[in-house]
DNA sequence: CAATGTGAAACAGTTCACAGCA
DNA sequence: TGCTGTGAACTGTTTCACATTG
């Protein structure tokens, strides 16, 4: 059991996080170097206040009358999403959609480094995809172990998709990205985010249904 | 103006029924025929009262003492997320994430028929991705008319993301799911929804920070 | 008696209003 | 004066407790 004091900083606060950082990467490449809570929330479309509450509860401060620091805030909200330090993830499941995101270089410049592509298919291990060469899923273990690699991404069919994720796990992981179908369980050790494109749309075909009144 | 009192269902309730509705088919695909709130919320991973309330929410009733009926509650919930009449969608951008969703299958089986993959750059207008031939951006209109697009995809780098999101509203699509970085401003009339692996991976960042104590 | 359906409590998140500071 | 910082009101969502019913 950990004791731990927790700085809880919102679930909801914490999403808007990225969004925040975005924006001021866009100020500081025009090179603006003090922003209003004003400012960066009609940049991302959220409220003003909403803004300062985010901020003030995590701590980081602007100064009355002037705004906030663009740099020092942007290393700030940096520092508590983790940048910095870069977290090698994993892929598994070289189908179609690992292979887009094998291609994806917001992975790279994001400091999240593609440490390997690993699939179950003999067709394809060994083949190179954007420079990685499809390794097998028995050498998960060894791939995350020896890259240290903290996050997983599942970019299986529906039905593999729990295996992937225990694989996962048990080679050590500490987060999972979900882009199958359907839900994974696992220990509550390991947080999972899922991205879910037939959830999307669904949600969309509700809002048409409604705006057909 | 219907004088109908709105059926007013949570934003939370509808980013649910997609879940439950994949859960009950697998249930149907097993032949189970009827389910109770606690199985289904097990299944899904939430609370058992929170299926309750959401199916409520929704007029939705089971029977007491046994559960609710398998095969009448997925066409219920398919009919409030707009399922049924396919409503065909538009990719913009046929980059390496428009190539990759423009394979993705869940849109043909899941009622989303891709009408069109369009860009703007000359090298790839013309070539065929996956059985679509890549469209000229100024066609957009013209497709969207055509196939009665309602929604539009946006697969584009951030800089040309606004761009695709005007073109597409000024072409007449409703919503609008947005995979670039970034924020688009729309008018209100039209839904968007984003799915942004760098925010993703930035919270799962935040996640294995604190995590390390 | 095993399950639903629901008022009411608890909690989370957003927005307001305004005090206080550079 | 322009903007931050924050208590307090409010809105939305989850959870609980339990009466109800097939």
């Amino acid at each position: 059991m950990t004791p731990q004091p927790p700085p809880a900083v919102s679930a909801a606060t914490v999403s808007r996080l990225p969004v925040y950082l975005r924006g001021l990467a866009d100020l500081a490449a025009s090179d603006q170097n003090t922003v209003s809570s004003q400012q960066l929330a009609t940049m991302v479309g959220v409220k003003a206040t909403n803004v300062r509450k985010d901020l003030s509860s995590l701590g980081f401060s602007g100064t009355r009358g002037v705004g906030y620091q663009v740099t020092t805030l942007m290393q700030q909200i940096g520092l508590v999403l983790g940048d910095g330090q870069p977290t090698p993830v994993v892929i598994v499941g070289a189908g179609n959609l690992g292979r887009a995101l094998s291609r994806y270089d917001g992975f790279n410049n994001g400091g999240f480094p593609i440490a390997a592509l690993v699939d179950v298919d003999p067709k394809v291990i060994g083949k190179k995809i954007s420079g990685l060469k499809v390794k097998p899923l028995n050498k998960l273990t060894q791939i995350v172990t020896q890259h240290q690699c903290t996050v997983g991404i599942i970019a299986t069919p529906a039905a593999a998709a729990q295996e992937a994720a225990d694989q996962l796990v048990k080679a050590g992981v500490r987060s999972l990205l979900n882009f199958a179908p359907g839900v994974v369980t696992v220990p509550n050790t390991v947080t999972v985010r899922k991205v879910d494109l037939a959830t999307e749309l669904h949600i969309l075909g509700y809002h048409q249904q409604r705006q057909n009144k």
